[in-house]
DNA sequence: GCCTCACATTCGCTTTGGCAAATATATGTT
DNA sequence: AACATATATTTGCCAAAGCGAATGTGAGGC
């Protein structure tokens, strides 16, 4: 769990939707737990954007955050609202079709599988597999 | 036709859906060409609002206008983008499940069936079926 | 204790977009 | 031409949200 139980209106949804950067990070999570670290790693944009829009996610209700030691962990977080799930769900879905994301996602296997070739922080923890 | 082919970006598509009132006109729109005197009445919103609204809609790429004399009549405008077509698919059809759009639905029927009991401009064009 | 690391938040600024009220435009009518 | 109708756009104002830079915070490590 961790999930928020709030009400999601559909029109805030979206608006979590309409920004790339979001998307990007959405997209990283689908499927899997992932730690900042490379989220500003495989973006290449600031920290503090990347930890502001995952904020905006958090407080929209659709990601939510686990903290293990230094590291913070994100997760997609399946509204309760099912009009809302079958959006987020084709949203997700949708995404894999796009060249940038499915670059996104390529660079996060590497860092996964052989974090040498991706210069890494020293034993950050690897993203995990998560239910959906 | 009268459907631009410009590219649609993800991001601006979500942003064109982050809106109560664009989504109520987009549910308005489902399956039909909608003038927009019936906008303006069954929201019961200013007319200026309405507009800007729908302008709004037509630059994202995601309905088109046609007009017939005096009156504007709007129409979704599926996106070339297959991954686009499929969100607002999606979208549409979480719309239904919701109360108020329900209700919007059904005050159309009513005004296009039974015009005396909503109040309506002498002679306004009635919705008329469209292709998906 | 102090220091560092990983991340979050704040600040000042700019852009975008919402609104109501007023005004403009296009079409049809007389 | 003058006027009415249907819709669009402009204007002025305000709140939300994006950005980079700076600063704050929580968890180890020494």
């Amino acid at each position: 769990m961790g999930c928020s139980t709030k009400p999601i209106n559909l029109a805030s949804l979206f608006a979590a939707l309409a920004d790339t950067t979001r998307l990007r990070l959405l997209n990283l999570m689908a499927g899997r737990e992932v730690c900042v670290c490379y989220f500003v790693e495989i973006l290449r944009q600031g920290q503090p954007k990347i930890s502001r829009h995952l904020a905006y996610l958090r407080n929209t209700g659709i990601v939510a955050a686990r903290r293990e030691g230094k590291w913070m962990h994100y997760r997609i977080c399946p509204p309760a609202d099912p009009a809302a799930a079958a959006i987020l769900k084709t949203v997700l879905a949708s995404l894999r079709s796009d060249k940038q994301m499915q670059a996104d996602h390529a660079k996060l296997d590497r860092a996964c599988c052989a974090p040498q070739k991706l210069v890494m922080p020293e034993g950050a923890p690897r993203p995990v597999q998560v239910a959906e």
